[in-house]
DNA sequence: TATAACATTGTAACCGGTTACACAAGGTGC
DNA sequence: GCACCTTGTGTAACCGGTTACAATGTTATA
């Protein structure tokens, strides 16, 4: 690797007048310029990142902080996030966390080390003591963290009633929900929003409250436990996309058919919402959005070098599948 | 942030010996030892890693260049990366290329210019030549690169031979393949391992292979035009699993049951091919595995300062579930 | 023609570490 | 008491860039 005191000495000139040429600040004489930027193509030249960074305390860099990248609503963002970054210079450096608060703290610290010049993070278990000290531009996914930070989240709430009242409207008269864990906000604003809805129904009882942990496991978990209560229950509200799909496993295994014996709706948009059978209703969260905004975000406050502090939550919409068609109630 | 000088004033002693306790290269008397770690603790003091990159030439950092993070074989691999990167003390570059070549090539100039140590890559587009002049070890995943590099692959001939001879076996009479691209080597070796199966059958004919690009929609496709030729196909091989849940769907739409009319075997093992109705079959490589075999690879390269160029080629394994479990032939 | 104003380029300090080398102090052996 | 080794520590060069400032050459203005 070429350094530039090696293209300097070749060009005859000085380093500074590399730099300039290479940089395009000051002046430099045409026949200067070309000269350098020959011995530059020559040595296939390319400043070296590092000893810029080293410079500017910048590194075009952000961390990615996630808590599982196999989950496909975190790919997703991954690659709205990756995209946006490459556009504009940036690097990412992806983290996962596996929910973990120590790895969470650990990849924290590595990253400022690093000198990322921000960090893109979601998690449930950090609070913002954990990050008050830490003088990179944060923005937060999924959740605001006691409104310190700059946030990028959905409607959980409004999509919950969305949900709940689909299926209200496809003629269910029975609903249940898998709630998420109650540790995560989505999940927490999910339940209440379902609550909501269906508090006051004649027909609600506790009984069709069941949680499950956003895994596939554990919606077919719930919903077996569901089914096999008394009530005869004609319509569920998984939390998220993963257990809708562990619902419809379970609805399968008991000989009933989806939607005309249960309808399911999920909640997410998850591309692997489509590729169930039947396709899977849910409320869709513009991910790949969430992931373009989040660093649109983060690059802003780097560049600006100012938290603003900007609260977005975006909308979310209803994609009626399969899952959710029944033919018989429909208008 | 502070710096080294700042803690060797505040120590009273030079930065070479600050330098040393960190690094515990060199002597230091206890006592000075013990005040110098005093003062690091008071101010919260870490060396920059851009500084010590700086140095010694290496970031600690391996880039990973993929073509789709959210293609949950990637996930898969890139979350075995991550582990292994993390706690060896190494930080990981995501690079998404969307299987782009200029893209690609873009990402592997930044990674060059960021000093990443050595870079962990699945492309089927780059040649050996592209890469030739790069000086930082590379690993290949999936395929070899003109055996110049070192790789890690799985046996994509012997699993595509078990999995047409699995469907054999199920009783299958007339079994189809749904080939990947043939500019991607494992969809190659896929086809050869069908081929070497079927090519002798008396039933065999070209109309039973049939192409997609590895994605769900693809398989859907072929499915549709397999099953709407004269020939009564009763088993489908798909070159990897998204196929082979388009292939399901399709099934499923023509009014068709899996396994019965038609059984069906995927490829790759990813985690979800069993959240499928029916549950897929599929021939499992040890994507965690590769992840983490990709990374000792590139690690020790690293750390070894050779380019060894080993090649690892990994066993697949038959994972029955009920895509293929025809009860009227099991054995 | 002298001088101000500007264009072009070079020198050297700096970013924050590491480390070769120098050097001082104390200990050991003869 | 002298030569020599060991231990502990500091100085300064270096990694590869950027940039403030100085220095030079060139042109325009009075």
């Amino acid at each position: 690797m070429a350094t530039i005191r090696e293209v300097a000495k070749k060009a005859g000139v000085s380093v500074a007048t590399v730099s300039r040429v290479i940089n395009g600040t000051g002046r430099v004489k045409k026949a200067t310029e070309e000269k350098v930027l020959d011995i530059v193509k020559q040595l296939n030249y390319t400043p070296s990142s590092i000893a810029v960074s080293l410079n500017n305390k910048k590194s075009k860099t952000i961390g990615l902080l996630l808590p599982d990248i196999t989950n496909p609503f975190f790919a997703e963002l991954a690659k709205g996030v990756e995209e946006v970054a490459k556009k504009k210079g940036y690097t990412v450096i992806l983290c996962n966390s596996n929910g973990d608060l120590q790895s969470e703290l650990d990849h924290l610290q590595v990253l400022e080390q690093k000198y990322v010049d921000g960090i893109i993070l979601s998690s449930h278990t950090l609070t913002y003591s954990h990050i008050e000290e830490c003088k990179i531009p944060i923005v937060s996914i999924d959740r605001t963290l006691d409104g310190k930070l700059s946030s990028v989240t959905s409607k959980n709430y409004e999509g919950a009633m969305l949900a709940t009242r689909h299926l209200l409207k496809k003629g269910c008269e029975r609903i249940a929900h898998i709630a998420g864990p109650q540790n995560i906000v989505t999940a927490r604003k999910r339940l209440e929003g379902y609550m909501a809805v269906v508090k006051d129904k004649s027909w609600y009882s506790d009984e069709l409250l069941v949680y499950g942990d956003y895994e596939i496991q554990t919606g077919y978990e719930a919903t077996l436990k569901l089914l096999n209560s008394t009530q005869k229950i004609d319509g569920i509200f998984a939390g998220n996309d993963l257990m809708a799909v562990g619902s419809l496993k379970a609805i399968y295994s008991l000989g009933l058919r989806v939607p005309e014996d249960v309808a399911v709706i999920g909640f997410d948009g998850i591309n692997f919402s489509k590729i169930t059978i039947p396709e899977l209703s849910t409320i869709a969260q513009p991910i790949f959005e969430m992931g373009l905004l989040a660093t649109d975000t983060i690059l802003d406050e780097i560049v600006n070098n100012k938290k603003n502090q900007s609260f977005h939550e975006l909308s979310v919409s209803l994609i009626e599948r399969d899952s959710t068609k029944k033919s018989r109630c429909d208008y």
